[in-house]
DNA sequence: CTGTTAGCGCTTTCAA
DNA sequence: TTGAAAGCGCTAACAG
């Protein structure tokens, strides 16, 4: 396989011309060009893009760490951000973490190893200071408020959002409100469950802790919901959902159990996504292909850090 | 940033000393590899990657082209290969093709460029001749039937496992049967058609246009085919799904629209995802997750091509 | 406009 | 066991 050399010296030139040739550099002769552009075009050069990142110190690679895959949340993310990589001329490379601890670990330390530029990281599960020693490798941008640290994000509200909704939902008459949410831990999940431990305050309802169903990340979930629900006998009238999945898992069984909805059980989901749309679940939007791009935006562009708040939208549809 | 050379000063050995500690080389005395560990300590030594890539020509990164990344199929196709790739220290470069050639070029692209080792197209879009360019640079691994092609894959036959769900909707006393699938072009849609075709011939029923339903890519699109169902005045009374999740948009709208499932409309899914199990979709299931797995396995080692087939099966449940 | 040359940071051969 | 030195392929400062 041909190389720079190669061609200079096919070319009768120096390595340098060939290379204001390939990156298309001013300053060469008309003829030089010619010669150049032929000796690649007969030897079938190609640049080795290992030795450019070598000499650059830049891969335009952004990794970007997700829980899962085949979620949609994440996936509508990760489209947001792959749209704007192909614009900008960046890869991207995945960290699939299953909320794996030394996985998230791995993606930091291709950062430290400038195998990536930038890393993006859409659901934390290592601690900050574990995080706080990458910090000067390269930027970590987060999806998660970070109002009170030295590191940008974009982000939405959780506490604010989950608050919207819980006052729609008691707007709506409701006041045995039970709650749907993935992990407990990390900040997010703290700050629903901190959201929904005030909303119960303001209307003077107790906390019950059997009307929080954690853990809930698809379709597959509702069903167990809903199946503890029949087994309560006080169930609450309203969920919250944390997302779009389990909300539609929660209408499908519901409906099989002959559960009605809204009027035995009210539900709210969360993402707009398409299946909210065809089964009518009122939901909360999240502009998620925005806030990707505005990610990817910021990890190629983090000058000074910055956090950036991402406002939500309450669709209106028929499940409540 | 301290580099080896750096190391080797420090510790007063040479970098190749140096080189030899950080890779676990024999040949090192206790003293001078102590020497060089605690340089390493002291100047929080980071080796550079690129650099080494440069030198090995290996990057041990994964190319993985997948026309959607919030699809089901190909995110647990993604799980098996982001599993074994973990296992063996690769990591993976995600594109995101939409269907768009452009994108597909990308990625082979990279392969040229020794940015990635291998790459494996999960779905191809570009033409064979265009690939062809391409197979010296390094691995390229298909998920498609290439067995009459010079290149590796992991491949379900397509005309094989639609023969067998139309052969079970034949058996259960249909005659009038459709098929939804997501592309008619590319090698897996032809077969699918085909075995459509020659099943129609078999059973001697009428090649209707009309019963094939295409691009039907996810739950959303059920409510389209629904719709066309209603106004057919000789609608099908079985549909052949490619996918579990339009399945699941079928059956869905079908129940809001009151056709009963499965006596006006028998329905039968593919992949046994989560959501078939939750609402009793007839499927026929495939082992994504172990495809993934042998896609990664070939890429790293694809010293004699080969082609490996899947096999399905039947999982009855109640939409049949 | 063009070429020389010194890196980029690491691996590996070869000789000692 | 060890180290000098020659790459790996490309970029960019500098001199002309």
């Amino acid at each position: 396989m041909a190389n720079i050399k190669d061609i200079a010296k096919m070319a009768g030139v120096s390595v340098t011309t060939v290379s204001r040739v390939i990156n298309n550099h001013p300053y060469v002769s008309f003829e030089k060009r010619e010669a150049v552009l032929r000796a690649i075009e007969v030897s079938k050069y190609e640049k080795n893009i290992n030795a450019v990142h070598l000499s650059k110190g830049k891969t335009f690679l952004i990794g970007i760490a997700i829980p899962f895959s085949n979620h949609p949340f994440f996936a509508l993310i990760v489209e947001g951000i792959a749209n704007e990589a192909l614009n900008n001329n960046y890869k991207l490379v995945l960290f699939q973490t299953n909320y794996e601890e030394f996985r998230e670990i791995e993606a930091l330390d291709m950062l430290k190893q400038k195998q990536i530029d930038a890393l993006i990281i859409c659901s934390r599960i290592c601690q900050w200071d574990t995080i706080d020693a990458y910090l000067d490798y390269g930027p970590i941008i987060f999806c998660e408020d970070t109002r009170d640290k030295k590191v940008s994000s974009i982000f939405m509200d959780h506490y604010k959002s989950f608050s919207k909704a819980l006052e729609y939902l008691h707007f709506k008459g409701h006041r045995k409100v039970g709650i749907c949410v993935g992990r407990r831990t990390g900040f997010n999940g703290e700050q629903r469950i901190l959201a929904y431990r005030d909303f119960l305050n303001k209307i003077n309802e107790p906390f019950e802790s059997e009307y929080i169903f954690s853990d809930c990340y698809d379709f597959e979930n509702g069903e167990e919901i809903v199946q503890r629900l029949i087994n309560m006998n006080n169930p609450p009238s309203a969920l919250l959902v944390s997302n779009d999945q389990v909300a539609a898992g929660i209408v499908t069984c519901s409906k099989e159990k002959r559960i009605s909805i809204p009027h035995e059980l009210a539900i709210i989901g969360f993402d707009n996504q398409p299946i909210a749309k065809i089964m009518n679940i009122t939901t909360i939007e999240i502009p998620l292909v925005e806030m990707g791009r505005k990610l990817f935006l910021r990890a190629i562009n983090n000058k000074n850090i910055s956090q950036e708040e991402i406002s939500v939208k309450l669709v209106e549809r028929l499940t409540v």
